[in-house]
DNA sequence: ATCAAGGTGAGCCATATGGCTAAGTAATTG
DNA sequence: CAATTACTTAGCCATATGGCTCACCTTGAT
Protein backbone atom coordinates (compact mmCIF):
# COMPACT_ATOMS: atom_id res chain seq x y z
CA UNK A 1 0.00 0.00 0.00
CA UNK A 2 1.58 3.21 -0.67
CA UNK A 3 0.38 5.65 1.72
CA UNK A 4 2.39 3.10 4.01
CA UNK A 5 5.66 3.38 1.51
CA UNK A 6 5.38 7.13 2.55
CA UNK A 7 4.60 6.56 6.34
CA UNK A 8 7.78 3.88 6.80
CA UNK A 9 9.78 6.18 4.63
CA UNK A 10 8.66 9.41 6.55
CA UNK A 11 10.04 7.98 9.47
CA UNK A 12 13.40 6.21 8.27
CA UNK A 13 14.67 9.71 8.19
CA UNK A 14 16.44 11.52 11.56
CA UNK A 15 15.86 15.02 11.00
CA UNK A 16 11.88 13.68 10.26
CA UNK A 17 11.69 11.42 13.09
CA UNK A 18 13.69 14.52 15.18
CA UNK A 19 10.58 16.92 13.91
CA UNK A 20 7.98 14.57 14.43
CA UNK A 21 9.52 13.96 18.26
CA UNK A 22 9.24 18.18 18.52
CA UNK A 23 5.68 18.42 17.00
CA UNK A 24 4.78 16.47 19.61
CA UNK A 25 5.28 19.13 22.10
CA UNK A 26 3.34 21.39 20.13
CA UNK A 27 3.32 23.43 17.06
CA UNK A 28 6.19 25.17 15.15
CA UNK A 29 6.66 27.25 12.47
CA UNK A 30 9.22 25.98 9.45
CA UNK A 31 11.63 28.54 9.92
CA UNK A 32 11.56 27.77 13.19
CA UNK A 33 11.95 23.83 12.60
CA UNK A 34 14.66 24.74 9.76
CA UNK A 35 16.70 26.73 12.09
CA UNK A 36 16.60 24.02 15.14
CA UNK A 37 18.51 21.56 12.62
CA UNK A 38 20.61 23.84 10.97
CA UNK A 39 19.48 23.51 7.61
CA UNK A 40 18.88 25.72 4.60
CA UNK A 41 15.02 26.47 3.96
CA UNK A 42 14.55 24.66 1.03
CA UNK A 43 16.20 21.39 1.85
CA UNK A 44 14.17 21.36 4.89
CA UNK A 45 10.74 22.06 2.80
CA UNK A 46 11.48 19.25 1.51
CA UNK A 47 11.33 16.86 4.41
CA UNK A 48 8.34 18.61 5.17
CA UNK A 49 6.72 17.95 1.77
CA UNK A 50 7.28 14.70 2.61
CA UNK A 51 5.61 14.45 6.07
CA UNK A 52 2.91 16.10 4.70
CA UNK A 53 2.60 13.78 1.96
CA UNK A 54 2.59 11.03 4.30
CA UNK A 55 -0.45 12.48 6.17
CA UNK A 56 1.75 12.84 9.67
CA UNK A 57 2.01 16.46 9.59
CA UNK A 58 -0.44 19.58 8.73
CA UNK A 59 0.55 22.92 8.26
CA UNK A 60 -1.00 26.11 7.23
CA UNK A 61 -0.18 29.73 6.58
CA UNK A 62 -1.12 32.08 9.10
CA UNK A 63 0.46 35.57 7.56
CA UNK A 64 3.63 35.06 6.14
CA UNK A 65 4.29 32.03 8.79
CA UNK A 66 3.55 28.46 8.29
CA UNK A 67 2.71 26.72 11.16
CA UNK A 68 3.02 23.02 11.32
CA UNK A 69 1.16 20.56 13.11
CA UNK A 70 1.34 16.75 14.06
CA UNK A 71 -1.73 15.09 12.62
CA UNK A 72 -3.80 13.35 15.49
CA UNK A 73 -3.40 9.82 13.97
CA UNK A 74 0.35 10.78 12.73
CA UNK A 75 1.35 7.17 13.79
CA UNK A 76 -1.18 4.66 13.75
CA UNK A 77 -1.01 3.20 10.65
CA UNK A 78 2.68 2.33 11.51
CA UNK A 79 1.70 0.78 14.71
CA UNK A 80 -1.20 -1.24 13.33
CA UNK A 81 0.93 -2.97 10.41
CA UNK A 82 3.54 -3.36 13.20
CA UNK A 83 1.24 -4.97 16.09
CA UNK A 84 -0.48 -7.18 13.58
CA UNK A 85 2.87 -8.78 12.52
CA UNK A 86 4.37 -9.09 15.54
CA UNK A 87 1.02 -10.86 16.84
CA UNK A 88 1.58 -13.43 13.62
CA UNK A 89 4.56 -13.74 14.49
CA UNK A 90 4.86 -14.63 18.25
CA UNK A 91 1.05 -16.82 17.37
CA UNK A 92 3.50 -18.96 14.90
CA UNK A 93 6.17 -19.16 18.08
CA UNK A 94 3.84 -20.36 20.02
CA UNK A 95 2.79 -22.95 18.17
CA UNK A 96 6.45 -23.86 17.75
CA UNK A 97 6.19 -23.71 21.27
CA UNK A 98 3.55 -26.20 21.87
CA UNK A 99 4.96 -28.14 18.94
CA UNK A 100 8.05 -28.83 20.90
CA UNK A 101 6.29 -29.64 24.16
CA UNK A 102 4.43 -32.07 22.47
CA UNK A 103 7.52 -33.73 21.20
CA UNK A 104 8.74 -33.57 24.26
CA UNK A 105 5.74 -35.19 26.27
CA UNK A 106 5.90 -38.19 23.12
CA UNK A 107 9.47 -38.15 24.05
CA UNK A 108 8.87 -38.82 27.43
CA UNK A 109 6.16 -41.79 27.07
CA UNK A 110 7.66 -43.68 24.18
CA UNK A 111 10.81 -43.71 27.11
CA UNK A 112 8.19 -44.88 29.72
CA UNK A 113 6.96 -47.69 27.56
CA UNK B 1 20.28 6.43 14.90
CA UNK B 2 21.26 4.82 11.77
CA UNK B 3 19.60 1.91 12.98
CA UNK B 4 15.88 2.86 13.26
CA UNK B 5 17.02 4.67 9.85
CA UNK B 6 17.35 1.14 8.40
CA UNK B 7 14.94 -0.20 10.24
CA UNK B 8 11.84 1.99 8.91
CA UNK B 9 13.58 2.01 5.64
CA UNK B 10 13.63 -1.71 5.17
CA UNK B 11 9.68 -1.57 6.26
CA UNK B 12 9.20 1.37 3.29
CA UNK B 13 8.94 -1.17 0.74
CA UNK B 14 5.85 -3.32 -0.08
CA UNK B 15 7.92 -6.09 -1.28
CA UNK B 16 10.17 -6.21 2.15
CA UNK B 17 7.05 -5.83 3.94
CA UNK B 18 5.51 -8.89 2.30
CA UNK B 19 8.90 -10.74 3.09
CA UNK B 20 8.54 -10.01 6.65
CA UNK B 21 5.05 -10.79 6.75
CA UNK B 22 5.86 -14.31 4.85
CA UNK B 23 8.68 -15.22 7.28
CA UNK B 24 6.59 -14.29 10.34
CA UNK B 25 5.15 -17.91 9.78
CA UNK B 26 8.02 -19.47 9.41
CA UNK B 27 11.42 -19.44 7.44
CA UNK B 28 11.87 -19.46 3.73
CA UNK B 29 14.87 -19.53 0.89
CA UNK B 30 15.89 -16.99 -0.90
CA UNK B 31 14.59 -18.38 -4.29
CA UNK B 32 11.47 -19.33 -2.67
CA UNK B 33 10.53 -15.98 -1.79
CA UNK B 34 11.52 -14.54 -5.14
CA UNK B 35 9.61 -16.61 -6.85
CA UNK B 36 6.47 -15.97 -5.01
CA UNK B 37 7.24 -11.72 -5.51
CA UNK B 38 7.40 -12.58 -9.67
CA UNK B 39 10.99 -10.65 -9.39
CA UNK B 40 14.40 -11.76 -10.51
CA UNK B 41 17.22 -13.43 -7.70
CA UNK B 42 19.90 -10.62 -8.20
CA UNK B 43 16.70 -7.67 -7.57
CA UNK B 44 15.08 -9.65 -4.64
CA UNK B 45 18.87 -10.10 -3.19
CA UNK B 46 19.04 -6.27 -3.08
CA UNK B 47 16.16 -6.69 -0.46
CA UNK B 48 17.17 -9.31 1.87
CA UNK B 49 20.95 -7.34 2.19
CA UNK B 50 18.49 -4.29 3.46
CA UNK B 51 16.92 -6.34 5.54
CA UNK B 52 19.63 -8.48 6.88
CA UNK B 53 21.54 -5.17 7.46
CA UNK B 54 18.36 -3.67 9.47
CA UNK B 55 18.78 -6.81 11.44
CA UNK B 56 15.33 -8.04 10.66
CA UNK B 57 16.65 -11.35 9.21
CA UNK B 58 18.94 -13.58 9.50
CA UNK B 59 20.35 -16.14 6.80
CA UNK B 60 22.23 -18.69 6.69
CA UNK B 61 23.22 -21.50 3.90
CA UNK B 62 22.47 -25.15 3.68
CA UNK B 63 24.23 -26.55 1.03
CA UNK B 64 23.51 -24.26 -2.09
CA UNK B 65 20.41 -23.40 -0.42
CA UNK B 66 20.49 -19.94 1.71
CA UNK B 67 17.68 -20.00 4.45
CA UNK B 68 15.93 -17.05 5.47
CA UNK B 69 14.09 -16.02 8.98
CA UNK B 70 13.06 -13.22 11.02
CA UNK B 71 15.19 -12.20 13.66
CA UNK B 72 13.23 -12.14 17.33
CA UNK B 73 13.63 -8.90 17.69
CA UNK B 74 12.76 -7.22 14.12
CA UNK B 75 10.29 -5.31 15.03
CA UNK B 76 10.76 -4.07 18.33
CA UNK B 77 13.61 -1.10 17.16
CA UNK B 78 10.30 0.26 15.45
CA UNK B 79 7.76 -0.08 17.37
CA UNK B 80 9.23 1.40 21.00
CA UNK B 81 10.08 4.62 19.03
CA UNK B 82 6.62 5.19 18.09
CA UNK B 83 5.39 3.84 21.28
CA UNK B 84 7.51 6.23 22.96
CA UNK B 85 6.28 9.38 20.77
CA UNK B 86 2.82 8.59 20.98
CA UNK B 87 2.83 9.01 24.45
CA UNK B 88 4.74 12.34 24.68
CA UNK B 89 2.27 13.55 22.15
CA UNK B 90 -1.00 11.88 24.37
CA UNK B 91 0.78 13.47 27.01
CA UNK B 92 0.81 17.02 25.98
CA UNK B 93 -2.70 15.94 24.64
CA UNK B 94 -4.16 15.66 28.20
CA UNK B 95 -2.34 18.65 29.50
CA UNK B 96 -4.25 20.31 26.79
CA UNK B 97 -7.33 19.27 27.91
CA UNK B 98 -6.63 19.68 31.44
CA UNK B 99 -5.43 23.19 30.20
CA UNK B 100 -8.92 23.86 28.18
CA UNK B 101 -11.13 22.73 31.33
CA UNK B 102 -9.57 24.82 34.00
CA UNK B 103 -9.99 27.33 31.52
CA UNK B 104 -13.78 26.60 31.36
CA UNK B 105 -13.76 26.34 35.06
CA UNK B 106 -12.61 29.80 35.45
CA UNK B 107 -14.74 31.30 33.21
CA UNK B 108 -17.26 29.64 34.97
CA UNK B 109 -16.84 31.05 38.20
CA UNK B 110 -16.17 34.24 36.68
CA UNK B 111 -19.79 34.35 35.20
CA UNK B 112 -20.91 33.69 38.75
CA UNK B 113 -19.30 36.20 40.21
C1' DA C 1 6.76 53.63 -0.05
C1' DT C 2 10.49 50.96 1.31
C1' DC C 3 12.84 47.46 3.36
C1' DA C 4 13.24 43.20 6.07
C1' DA C 5 11.53 38.55 7.10
C1' DG C 6 9.57 34.11 6.03
C1' DG C 7 8.52 31.04 2.65
C1' DT C 8 8.50 29.10 -2.13
C1' DG C 9 10.05 27.52 -6.76
C1' DA C 10 13.55 26.19 -10.03
C1' DG C 11 17.29 23.78 -10.71
C1' DC C 12 22.19 21.91 -9.71
C1' DC C 13 24.85 18.02 -7.76
C1' DA C 14 26.30 13.64 -5.67
C1' DT C 15 24.66 9.54 -4.09
C1' DA C 16 21.14 5.87 -3.24
C1' DT C 17 17.35 2.83 -4.79
C1' DG C 18 15.17 -0.69 -7.30
C1' DG C 19 14.79 -3.03 -11.30
C1' DC C 20 17.35 -5.76 -15.02
C1' DT C 21 20.90 -9.06 -17.66
C1' DA C 22 25.05 -11.59 -18.14
C1' DA C 23 28.56 -14.16 -16.35
C1' DG C 24 30.35 -16.40 -12.63
C1' DT C 25 30.71 -20.16 -8.39
C1' DA C 26 29.41 -23.98 -5.57
C1' DA C 27 26.36 -27.97 -4.47
C1' DT C 28 23.21 -31.81 -6.32
C1' DT C 29 21.74 -34.98 -9.60
C1' DG C 30 22.13 -38.11 -13.47
C1' DC D 1 32.19 -36.39 -15.31
C1' DA D 2 28.35 -33.58 -17.20
C1' DA D 3 24.29 -31.01 -16.53
C1' DT D 4 21.29 -28.53 -13.51
C1' DT D 5 20.15 -25.84 -9.65
C1' DA D 6 20.61 -22.06 -6.49
C1' DC D 7 22.79 -18.39 -5.49
C1' DT D 8 26.22 -14.50 -6.21
C1' DT D 9 28.79 -10.67 -8.35
C1' DA D 10 29.34 -7.01 -11.52
C1' DG D 11 27.51 -3.61 -13.80
C1' DC D 12 23.79 -1.01 -16.58
C1' DC D 13 19.82 2.16 -16.32
C1' DA D 14 16.14 5.32 -14.85
C1' DT D 15 14.48 7.58 -11.09
C1' DA D 16 14.43 9.29 -6.26
C1' DT D 17 16.67 11.49 -2.26
C1' DG D 18 18.81 15.00 0.35
C1' DG D 19 21.62 18.69 0.40
C1' DC D 20 22.63 23.42 -1.71
C1' DT D 21 22.08 28.39 -4.05
C1' DC D 22 19.69 31.97 -6.42
C1' DA D 23 15.67 34.43 -7.60
C1' DC D 24 11.06 35.50 -6.41
C1' DC D 25 6.72 36.58 -3.88
C1' DT D 26 4.07 37.88 0.21
C1' DT D 27 3.45 39.95 4.52
C1' DG D 28 4.92 42.94 8.31
C1' DA D 29 7.42 46.73 10.18
C1' DT D 30 9.38 51.71 9.53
Amino acid sequence: MAHLDRVFHSLSDGTRRAVIAQLANGPASIGDLARRHHMALPSFMKHMRVLEESKMVASRKVGRVRMCQLRPKALTAAQTWLARERRVWEARLNQLDSFVEALAAEEHSNGRK
